[in-house]
RNA sequence: GGAGGGAUGCCCGAGCGGCCAAAGGGAGCAGACUGUAAAUCUGCCGGCUCACGCCUUCGAAGGUUCGAAUCCUUCUCCCUCCA
């Protein structure tokens, strides 16, 4: 089973630099889980590896979709394979650097096996129960599929929605199949690093970032764009909705610092996520030239379990 | 100088005699997560307590009342209008 490096954590706690360091230290390409980054034209407000970072180290998974397109898990999980297949080909070592938990969760584990999104089931769904409600819909996967009803809370539409597109589509109902998948396999030999600034570290990067992101002009342009085009669902990614609000309003202060406590709360579940997935963290301040070399052992085959 | 309006929990803001430790929102804290995941959803959020409960809060000090964030008096500060 091939091996991995994963580093993981929360938005801005320097994954891409760490990255892009072990890559050119080690002959390493990168491989981004990130489902942000995976846009064209989503540059400065997800805070992609620049130019100079990619002319370092070689990157994956990168500008592969444009916003108004649907990169999914599953998606992610087969470009990201061929990807390290090929990688390994080259006779490199592959780097996952990402903050989406379940996409990291879905590479290394796999993802069960249902039908992928159908956007008119959705649609119809969307349809039949606009008056009557979330909870409605509840109702009804209570009598599908309770299980998964019990799992589920009643308000969270994407969920609900999504067990009943699994029903309706595969005949099976999700709770049966998650039972029989359960992440239970790997994919595999994963080295997972899991980056985890102290609260006030983070803050600080964060607003430093988001700052700098409202003062050049990268993220407004970016943002115009995607109005003109009509590609609204990039406008619930961190910091764009802001910006649109902002062109609108007028009110710079008022994006920014929402833009800021929006990313706090992101990281704070990407931390809850990494903190059950990943482990424990790496000790903070990580020492680079350590870690390179605890890296090198374990491409090298060292055995599991000692690469701290 | 005169006439009004206002001061509520970390912030904004509702409440205008009991059902008020006080709606709602924000922030904060914790959590869930199997093809939307930077999404979606949940809980906590004055203090003490595992809990029944107890204690201290609605600018300050007095008062009315069985009972006050809510009514009255004085004081402090803020805003608007007239001079």
């Amino acid at each position: 089973m091939l091996r991995l490096l994963v580093i993981c954590g929360p938005t801005a706690s320097g994954k891409t630099a760490l990255a892009v360091e072990m890559a050119e230290k080690l002959g390493g390409e990168i491989v981004s889980a990130d489902s942000q980054q995976c846009y064209r034209g989503l540059d400065a407000g997800t805070a992609k590896p620049t130019p100079d970072e990619q002319a370092r180290a070689r990157h994956h998974l990168l500008d592969v979709a444009d916003p108004e397109e649907q990169l999914d898990a599953a998606r992610f999980v087969q470009l990201a394979d061929a990807a390290i297949a090929g990688i390994d080909a080259r006779g490199k070592r592959a780097i996952v650097a990402g903050g989406t938990g379940l996409w990291i969760r879905a590479l290394l584990r796999g993802l069960l096996d249902a039908p992928g999104a159908s956007p008119e089931f959705r649609a119809a769904l969307r349809e039949e129960f606009d008056e009557l409600g979330v909870p409605a819909l509840h109702q009804r996967l209570q009598g599908i599929d309770p299980a998964a009803a019990a799992k589920i809370l009643p308000n969270d539409r994407v969920r609900i929605e999504r067990a009943l597109e699994v029903h309706a589509l595969s005949g099976r109902p999700l709770s049966e199949l998650q039972r029989e998948h359960r992440f239970a396999g790997a994919r595999y030999q994963a080295l997972i690093w899991f980056l985890d600034p102290p609260r006030e570290v983070l803050r600080e990067r964060i607003d430093t970032r988001t700052r700098k992101m409202f003062a050049g002009g990268s993220l407004r342009r970016e943002t115009e764009s995607l109005l003109e085009r009509g590609a609204t669902k990039a406008l619930k990614i961190i910091g764009y909705g802001e910006c649109a609000d902002a062109l609108r309003t007028g009110d710079w202060d008022l994006a920014e610092e929402r833009t800021k406590a929006r990313t706090r709360r992101y990281a704070k579940r990407q931390r809850t996520w990494f903190g059950k997935d990943a482990g424990p963290p790496l000790d903070w301040p990580f020492d680079a030239v350590r870690l390179c070399e605890v890296a090198r052992r374990w491409y090298e085959g060292a055995p599991a379990g000692q690469e701290r």
